[in-house]
RNA sequence: GUGGAUGUAGCUCAGUAGGUUAGAGCGUCGGAUUGUGGUUCCGAAGGUCGUCGGUUCGAGCCCGAUCUUCCACCCCA
């Protein structure tokens, strides 16, 4: 036995039971999406570098996956930057083109390159892998789906909270008990303006948004050791510990942030969207959550984050109102707001919590023993007529024992085995056997095709 | 990117203080049953012990490197 191949670190085979759980995601969410007017796109699974770097921040351009260019792609590099073993520089001089870390900036860039083929505001959604060259852990892989949607060409909030209706719809249909948290970056920046560290709203919302992992001092000293001022801080840490539902967050927030125009404009839009929220009829809970930051530096207004109340794994779905990202591929005053399905999260969740229907695979409904070649040529127009009026059928190529054929039908999980021998063949019939009950009867192919098709429909196997 | 754990048959794991031909269960294949599956019984195949190198008379076991998987951090879906 020669070794064992395997496959890169992170990404994983899917077997045919997995597949269909993950397609019963995809689907429920594709769904969503058509009923609320999104239309499918897809993108290229690489793109130019210079699209992807510099949208995630340093630490996600460490995260690219390059693509080395083709050919002699040392021939052009600076002799210096390899002497000198300049990995950074050599790395820019031979790989021009990597995997997309995500749908949204790839999206970007496209809504600018085809917008006079588009009708805005454009409401598209996107199914697709993205790629991250992360250290692999529980729920993290290297490769993973994602189930993006995204308004773009409008700044009305309506769509944040048409965003939350599909959230909400999505988690219903999967059985997922979820909360919703959301949040403004516009507030975020009134707070570091209010604290009088308007420079430093990265390094405070990095750290802000910690908070439920690691508590409020670890906050702090994170904060200090960024150099922010003890004052700022003691000015801060009220804020993050507002209580009461999101009214009173709010109306408190309002006080606080009353010297801030951004914080201001941010509450308005809060108090909107919630305004809007409350006409949905949402099963989900949704909450004001200060604490909320997201990393991606291109969100501007609103954030969102869901959580599954019944699993810890990190965030299942998250998102955001970006106002210029297509501004950075020449297309400014365009805005978008869009969130993201982790497809694969959510299947460990919906695993763990065993929410999976019973039967997500469409296995084969009907299965033909093969006795050798005169009762091949008498089953194959019976085997065709079966598939003519849409059953799933197959028959076994090889004429093995009986035994093996049984057992692959019997492994395959399908319920109803067609016999066709000698005695058959003389009669113009077949033997149909229940795979469940065990039961046969001899029928004519008519009936066998009217057997199987009726029982299909609510026979729970 | 940093720190820690792990790796023995297709799968889950044993393997005693380094000592001849490395074991079990499950699965696979064959037979009992030449037209009847899930049960049972019998039998067989299957491993350069992740990989490379080192220590030793001798390494699955000790040491180093590397890769995998997992955990924590960073960050994130």
């Amino acid at each position: 036995m020669a070794q064992t191949p395997s496959i890169p670190k992170g990404t994983r085979d899917f077997l045919p039971a997995e597949t269909a759980r993950r397609n019963y995601i995809f689907d429920t969410i594709r769904e969503v999406f058509h009923r609320y007017g999104f239309q499918q796109v897809e993108t290229p699974a690489m793109e130019n570098l210079s699209t992807l770097l510099g949208k995630y921040g340093d630490e996600g351009d460490k995260l690219l996956f390059r693509i080395l260019n083709s050919g002699d792609f040392l021939a052009g590099v600076p002799g210096d930057q390899l002497a000198t073993r300049d990995s950074a520089a050599v790395v820019r001089s031979v790989a021009d083109k990597g995997l997309r870390y995500d749908l949204t900036v790839p999206f970007a860039r496209f809504i600018v390159q085809h917008r006079n083929d588009l009708v805005f505001p454009f409401r598209r959604y996107q199914i697709q892998p993205v790629w991250r060259a992360d250290r692999p852990q529980k729920g993290r892989y290297r490769e993973f789906y994602q189930c993006d949607c995204d308004m773009i060409g409008s700044d009305s909030l309506l769509n944040e909270a048409e965003l939350v209706g599909i959230i909400d719809e999505v988690f219903r249909r999967l059985g997922l008990r979820t909360v919703v948290k959301i949040n403004n970056r516009k507030v975020l920046a009134g707070i570091a303006e209010v604290i009088g560290q308007p420079q430093r709203i990265t390094d405070i919302t990095v750290a802000i948004d910690k908070m439920e992992k690691i508590g409020l001092e670890k906050v702090r000293e994170e904060l200090a050791e960024k150099g922010i001022p003890v004052e700022a801080l003691a000015r801060l840490e009220p804020l993050l510990m507002l209580s009461g539902d999101t009214g009173s967050k709010l109306l408190q927030l309002r006080e606080i942030l009353a010297d801030s125009p951004a914080g201001m404009k941010g509450i308005a839009e809060l108090e909107t969207l919630f305004g809007y929220l409350e006409g949905f009829g949402l099963q989900t809970a949704t909450e004001l959550d200060l604490t909320l930051a997201r990393g991606l530096h291109y969100y501007t207004g609103a954030i969102f984050e869901v959580k599954s109340l019944d699993e810890q794994i990190g965030s299942i779905c998250g998102g955001g109102r970006y106002d210029d990202l297509a501004g950075i591929f020449g297309m400014p005053g365009v805005s978008g707001v869009g969130v993201s399905f982790g497809a694969e999260r959510i299947y460990d969740v919906l695993t763990r919590l065993d929410l999976f229907p019973p039967h997500t695979g469409e296995t084969t409904q009907l299965f033909f023993v093969n006795f050798g070649p005169r009762e091949e040529a008498y089953i194959l127009p019976v085997l065709a007529r079966a598939r003519q009026s849409g059953l799933r059928a197959e028959i076994y190529p090889d004429h093995d024992k009986m035994k093996k054929q049984l057992n692959y039908a019997h492994r395959k999980g399908i319920p109803w085995v067609a016999l066709a021998g000698e005695s058959e063949m003389a009669e113009g019939k077949v033997t149909l056997k229940n795979m469940v009950t065990g039961d046969q009867t001899l029928v004519t192919p008519e009936e066998l095709i009217k057997i199987v098709g009726g029982a299909g429909i609510n026979s729970e196997l």
